[in-house]
DNA sequence: TGGATTGTTAGACTTAGTCTCGAAACCGAT
DNA sequence: ATCGGTTTCGAGACTAAGTCTAACAATCCA
């Protein structure tokens, strides 16, 4: 387990620009809206490249998600440690707390339609569901049916996102 | 109830190019796959230019998904014309029949992750959930349990997604 | 014939996302 | 100090989706 990666990297060092683009993106989309905001922009308030924005997301749907997939990693890395599913569950979402609402919430009052902003939360409900329901199928190892899994894997992630 | 537009319709009538532009997708999604064929081509190959494509589908996704939107229709007619909710959905997934399998089922087989084409799906999702809330919402007029409501309608749209 | 209305088209434009290549910054070893 | 190796950063070209505008074509009605 590679912790931190100490000091002594192969390679040039980052510039600290993730910490950067993000608190640029944050200011932004206060500012104008997520839609009203172009990556050009992020990028250019950053004092960073286009080019170094695709380094660190894949998509500028992404910066939705930063506090979500903080909390989507934990509830792996205690589902992988063995904790039963419920536990889990309530011990990151207890650690979120109310403060830390992530941008996309704010941003979906904002904007008219929010349609993108939802596709674009799909894949992490996807990802969660997906965890879910493979520690559910460990813990209950003997109900071999499949469907009633998905059913209720999809129920409690239903209910994790309200 | 305007039903067909009989044939004195003021203007230009329509040059039948939205089923050409269908069947002209549907070839080339199944030659190459979704996100291998581009706008342009499905245009040229139907023989119309590429500003009338987007008057008739607001986005390439909306492809994927002409047979359920049909469907979403008419569960709308329905529920408007006073069915109650079980009765409407029911009627309506009777109507289309498993030969009407939607495109983006067979393609998201094809593809590698179909996560542009989930991401399309959703806001049928959203419609559906939308509408069953509101017929439910209608039907026991007494219980004002907004969650609750909510919560009931969307395991609804799950079962009928399944 | 001459509007009024509606469908179609061409084309420019913005933006997200991909790709390639070269330069910059660090390492360890010679 | 210099030489590879390795990683990040940056510049620019490129594709493709989607928006917008303004012109053009076909039809109806008067």
């Amino acid at each position: 387990m590679e912790m931190k990666s100490e000091h002594n990297a192969p390679g040039r060092p980052r510039a600290s620009s993730r910490d950067t683009i993000e608190e640029a993106a944050a200011e932004l989309f206060l500012e104008q809206s997520y839609a009203g905001t172009t990556i050009d922009e992020i990028t250019q308030r950053a004092g960073v490249s286009r080019a170094t924005f695709f380094n660190y997301f894949a998509s500028k749907g992404d910066l939705l998600w930063i506090d979500a997939d903080h909390a989507i990693e934990r509830l792996d890395e205690r589902l992988n440690a063995g904790d039963c599913v419920s536990d889990a569950v309530m011990a990151v979402a207890a650690e979120v707390g109310p403060e830390r609402v992530p941008l996309a919430v704010t941003q979906s009052d904002v904007m008219g339609t929010g349609d993108e902003i939802v596709a674009s939360g799909l894949p992490r409900v996807a990802r969660v569901s997906s965890l879910i329901r493979a520690a559910l199928s460990r813990e209950a190892a003997g109900v071999t049916g499949g469907l009633e899994l998905s059913v209720r894997a999809n129920s409690l992630t239903g209910a994790i996102v309200a």
